[in-house]
This record gives structure tokens, C-alpha cells and sequence, in this order.
DNA sequence: GATTATTACCCACTATTAACCATAAGTTAG
DNA sequence: CTAACTTATGGTTAATAGTGGGTAATAATC
């Protein structure tokens, strides 16, 4: 089947019971062993970040490595881990959001889901719209500081 | 069974005889070697540090290997055990955490539980949006260090 | 040893969540 | 072109979770 990775938008609408349905393709670009769930957060911008259940476990690991002694590395970590959700999605393939990431996310029904590769970002439409005027532009300098760290890696 | 680590963020109350439900989710993720057990502390902040009692046993090996000689030691490590205490929970699935802790993080009533992968934060609501206009900011130094701490590991 | 306070153990209610069933529109296959 | 399937969406029922209170057992105090 296809490639394994979350790409292209879509425009979804979530139901009176909060419940979202996750995009086909994208369900079936999860791998086995992430056992039919995703792993919802806070985006870093004002939406909702949605990540397959082994990526997470990644990250996970990552953090697992800071130490509790440091106040720095017990702020990093909790904010990292303090909003995350897992969800299992069910036989219709919907996950229930939960209610403090929709309304971080500014969604009330309507929704733009946009696959990132290896992540799939949950905007609302407005936020986005008002996003790409503004945040989402890159000047020559910025693309210039792209290509470099690319390049390096 | 899900995942087996601890992640979001709950907004629970504690009764009129001092019980605190853990939330399900978390009950759930905790082993079996740890016999319906979690282990309360003082935590790092203004706060409540809770661990499945197998991640308890771990923090005192560690414990274990600093010197009864050296001043520092031993008062890092009295420091760390002092306030500990293994509480079982009941049918329901709450625990009665000692008075001295919930006064220790300034908690009377409505309580914010965190979930940090590996270990567990109860905060008094008021104090904690303190703390996150403050201490929990970090700036890019810090994020730097994190960066290369997790690197190198 | 009697009294009081504290803790453990049940039982009960309500709201939320999860599991189940259903349907209409759109796709794919024969 | 039609039949079988998939997909997005809606609703209903059953189970679970969070909260509150009562009673018996235990511990502490006088």
C-alpha cells in the first residue's frame, strides 16, 4: 500500500460529541505497531499537533534522559508531556479531541487537517487563513539559514 | 493495554476527607510489581511529586550509591526521603495524601494532576499559573543546553 | 478501660466516555 | 452500468469514571 507518510489537507468538521475523524489515508499510514493511535498535543503555533503512536514513544525516550534533578530539564519535559492525549481511534475511525486542545486551538466545528510528513497539524480555518498572511512568511535569510542546516546534516 | 507511561493533564478535587482520585489513565499505566501503590513526595517546585512504587525503588538505589560521609550527600538524601510515603489505593481508586504535602504545595481543594512520562505533579490551580509566568519559561540558552544534554546521551 | 478521633471499607449517584449500530454519499470493481 | 465496498457522519446504548456519603474497624487520648 501507498507511502507511509501523512501528506496533503483536508477539510473535516468535528460532531456534537467532540469526535474528529482522522483522514483514511493517514490511518493507514500508521504503522502496525502503533496499534490505531495517535498522539495529540499543543501545536507550536495555535493548533493542534497530532503525532502516529511511535513517533510519541520517541520522543518519550528523548525526554526520559533529563534529568529530575534540573529545574530547567522538569520544565521542559512538563510542558512537553502535560498536554499530550493519547487516543485510540474507533471502528469509524474518529478520535474524541480532547475539550483544552480545542479551544487552545481556537476550533469550534469546522477544521483543517494538514499532513507534515511524519506529523498532521488540526487547524482552525480562520487561524490558518490569518497565519498564512503573516507567520508563515520567509524572507531570503531565513530560506538561506534553511538550506545551510540541511545541508550540515 | 495502552500505552504504560503518564501524560496530560487532569483537573481533579479533593473531598471532604482528604481524598484525591488518580485518574484512571494513570492507575491504568501503572505495573503490576507496583500493587496498586504510588509513592507521594515533595516535588522539585511548589508541589506534589507521586511515583508508581517501582519507580520509587529505583530512586533509592540511586539514593544508595552516595556517601554517608560527605554532609551534602546526606542531606540530599534526607531531603529525598523524609517526606515519601507509599499510599495503596482504595476501591475507587483514591489515596489520602498526607497533610503536611498538601500543605507543602499550598493545596486546599481544587488540584491540576500533571503527567511527566515517568512520574506524576499535583498542583494547586493558582500556583501553578504562577509558576508558568515565571519559572517555567525558558529562554533559547536553556533550550540549547537541553538540547545537546539529550544529544549525548 | 472508656471515649474520641482517624482511617479503612462499602454502597450509591451522575456525568462522561466508549462501544455499537445505522446511513448516505462517494469509489472501485466486475 | 450496476453491485460491492469504503468513507464520512449521525445517533443510541452500555460501561466506566469521578464524586459524595455512611458505617465498621483501628488508633490515639484521657
Amino acid at each position: 500500500m501507498g507511502t507511509n507518510t501523512f501528506t496533503g489537507e483536508f477539510r473535516y468538521s468535528i460532531d456534537a460529541k467532540g469526535r474528529l475523524n482522522i483522514p483514511a489515508k493517514f490511518r493507514k499510514a500508521l504503522p502496525e505497531t502503533s496499534e490505531d493511535t495517535f498522539v495529540v498535543t499543543r501545536g507550536g503555533e495555535e493548533n493542534i499537533a497530532v503525532y502516529s503512536l511511535d513517533k510519541w514513544r520517541e520522543k518519550e525516550q528523548e525526554l526520559l534522559t533529563l534529568s529530575s534533578k534540573l529545574r530547567a530539564h522538569r520544565a521542559y519535559k512538563r510542558q512537553a508531556t502535560r498536554f499530550a492525549t493519547p487516543l485510540k481511534f474507533d471502528s469509524q475511525g474518529r478520535v474524541a479531541i480532547p475539550a483544552n486542545l480545542l479551544q487552545h486551538a481556537g476550533v469550534d466545528k469546522e477544521v483543517v487537517i494538514i499532513g507534515m510528513i511524519d506529523e498532521i497539524e488540526i487547524w482552525d480555518p480562520d487561524i490558518l487563513k490569518r497565519y498564512e498572511e503573516t507567520e508563515f512568511q520567509l524572507d531570503a535569510e531565513d530560506i538561506e539559514a534553511i538550506d545551510k542546516y540541511t545541508r550540515s546534516s
